[in-house]
DNA sequence: TAGATTGTTAATCGATTAACAATC
DNA sequence: TAGATTGTTAATCGATTAACAATC
């Protein structure tokens, strides 16, 4: 059992990950408010703009330390601060964006970028026909320049919206480059060093939960795999026959499966 | 507290959320191996290649059955069918997308969807410019179509990639429509009736998840914001005056804040 | 039979929540 | 002072993990 805390599972100045989670919620909640002149709020109010009950809400805060006034609420002002200071967006953070394709165009023209102190670096592409075009008014630059440009801007968060064959090789050359934070849209399960940070963001995964919640919807259990009863299956002496027996009890569930099997090396958004 | 489980919140047929987050997860690894015609797999190939670890997997399977076979492993295919099936992915889920901007388009020529029995059975805009453009080879319809479309297409699932302003009148639109899972691009908080669910993709929260580790990584560690022994602050009267002088306190603070604190307004990918 | 690997148990950990004393 | 609301406690719940008996 790991006691060390690493990576994501960090708890950071004992601040739970859950609540990490959450901070941007409440940030963006306050931001309304602070937009509207709104001088204090109280938890049950700025919980109920985030989407979250008010308890969740103050056992949060109360991680940061005691922002609130008792019988009062919170200082909106000063908790758009504390919230974006805890975050690290008072400071200036350089992104490169690798894979120009549809949704690399999509987020470097994300204007939400700018407003939390992320600023579009670079954008990187390995394809010589997207290299020299412009995306959101910046120019497309090739890969190659990959490394002197997290080196000389002193990027640590690089974002991959490469298709999946190409994802490990280009997070391989931005953690070797020196950037240490890697939000990943390609379906890939990324491998990555120790004290470099991957957060995954899958439409496909999604997708695929909301499915198996509408399916429960409708009532459309699926029936049992198995069945009720043990069937008497053939004794196999080995593994292998083991499996082999197995197999084909699966024969006609293969069939289906085939039909959505395929086609997994896909970009979850392809570049 | 509450016992009847609803919404995500459920354990259908016992199975925990963070089980069925999961299985897609599997499912893609055993797919990859299915296409490499990989008869068995076991549960510590299978977890490294879906990045968990095997104690987790196999827990995760246990709640769908006792699928595997001890000393042997997991029959590659039969794994795909039944998690498929437990997914909702052996029958067709009509999808609408609505907001054809960057990320709209992004999404329409997203590979993935076909693959998994997401059908995209239509674009929807509310701008009449781009209403009658194509992506991914569909047209794209006007909002006051979405209605028979979803009726007449039994349409579920809807994905919203408008900009925020937009997106509760549209999730309102779907959900009387009938659509009752929603997959949301937008910076927003939908609010929705029960029986309707709802995911959230959110670049901006993933950005600020990882500035958040990747400050403490620098050693940077934010210095505290209150002051380490509570201040003589002035007595104040009434509730109000408690918050005014906060506010004063705070003033420093709030010029700073103000740098990053506008500009909630805009689409996480502007539609 | 011997080796391999599952499926399950039980301990632990982290997150959520209601309730309420503290206090503005 | 009376009312309001925070910050914290403690109970509960859900998720993770190591270990190992069951069994192929």
């Amino acid at each position: 059992m790991r006691r060390t805390p690493v990576g994501r599972q960090t708890r950071a100045r004992g601040i739970p990950e859950a609540t990490v989670a959450r901070l941007p919620l409440y940030l963006r909640a306050l931001t309304a408010l602070s937009e509207r002149s709104v001088p204090t709020v109280s938890s049950e109010e700025l919980a109920a703009a985030a989407g979250v009950n008010s308890a969740k809400l103050r056992k949060d805060f109360s991680y940061l330390g005691s922002y609130g006034t008792r019988g009062v609420g919170y200082d909106v002002e000063y908790l758009v601060y504390q919230i974006s200071r805890e975050l690290g967006l008072t400071q200036d953070w350089p992104v490169v964006i690798v894979g120009i394709g549809n949704l690399g165009h999509a987020l470097a023209n994300y204007g939400g970028f700018a407003s939390r102190g992320f600023r579009v670096a670079a954008l990187l592409d390995a394809d010589p026909s997207v290299v020299g075009s412009t995306a959101a008014g910046l120019p497309v630059r090739h890969m190659d320049e990959l490394e002197s440009i997290v080196d000389s801007q002193q990027v640590s968060i690089g974002v991959i919206t490469t298709p999946p064959g190409a994802a490990q090789q280009v997070c391989d050359r931005l953690v070797e480059a020196g950037v240490t934070s890697i939000l990943n849209f390609a379906p890939t399960v990324l491998t990555v060093p120790d004290g470099v940070d991957v957060r995954k963001v899958d439409l496909s995964i999604e997708l695929q939960i909301l499915a198996f919640h509408e399916q429960r919807k409708s009532g459309e259990e699926p029936e049992e795999g198995r069945p009720a009863e043990e069937p008497a299956r053939e004794r196999a002496p080995g593994p292998v026959r083991a499996a082999a027996a197995k197999l084909r009890r699966a024969a006609g569930a293969a069939k289906d499966a085939k039909e959505l099997g395929e086609n997994d090396r896909q970009a979850v958004l392809p570049a």
